[in-house]
DNA sequence: AGTTTAAATGAATATTTATTCATATGTAAC
DNA sequence: GTTACATATGAATAAATATTCATTTAAACT
């Protein structure tokens, strides 16, 4: 393994463990929106979306560019997407049944 | 993207958002190993090691079998390589200067 | 320049997660 | 069964993260 990469991973892997954060890349999938929309669509407080999707930009999970007076932000699908395959691969595979997998409390 | 996605996503994440459990995973990529010798390998103390292995097994991103008085851990590499991999690519690609992805403070 | 809408920031609090230490359980060898 | 080694567990504390609310900054349109 490359020097560096724990770092990395480090990082990536908290930015990525919070259902806040984890909803907002959901909703972005579909399609790229603005902060305020994006709130809206999780029903969420605008600051609470804009503290969460800082840490997100930092580390290029999302961009964002202006449209007017809003912020449109995008997901990195080339990231993204086949990191999320990998994971629901893991699930189907090694955890079909595991309730310890599963048993979540995410609000 | 498929139901439970965000949910084994959420776990999987917050399962590898953590330096002790970082560290563990990579010293068992290198080889496999019981559980006080890890405790060893990482200066950190047996319970610890103990506690922090537990949700990386119920996820089955490490399994465990017994060779005589030990528990030896292996990781499962079918999943942890690639997106290790995944995640190295991003940083190279993404990220190649940003001091935002790399200022950490790992202890 | 002033106004309006959009987003970011800061600081306090709440919540979650990690760590430690003492102790219990398990497993194998004697 | 008793001893010794290996690992797990529980409960208390410490530390890190998330959330909220009030406020500020920023940009675009008039």
């Amino acid at each position: 393994m490359k020097k560096g990469t724990t770092i990395h991973c480090h990082r990536f892997f908290t930015n990525l463990s919070n259902p806040t954060r984890l909803a907002a890349i959901e909703q972005l999938i579909n399609k790229p929106m603005s902060v305020t929309e994006l709130a809206e669509a999780l029903c969420q407080e605008q600051s609470m979306i804009s503290h969460n999707l800082k840490p997100l930009l930092d580390c290029n999970i999302l961009t964002a560019h202006r449209e007017g007076k809003k912020r449109v932000l995008t997901v990195n699908l080339e990231t993204i997407i086949p990191i999320f395959n990998a994971i629901e691969n893991h699930a189907t595979k090694f955890c079909p049944t595991s309730r310890k997998c599963q048993k979540e409390d995410l609000k």
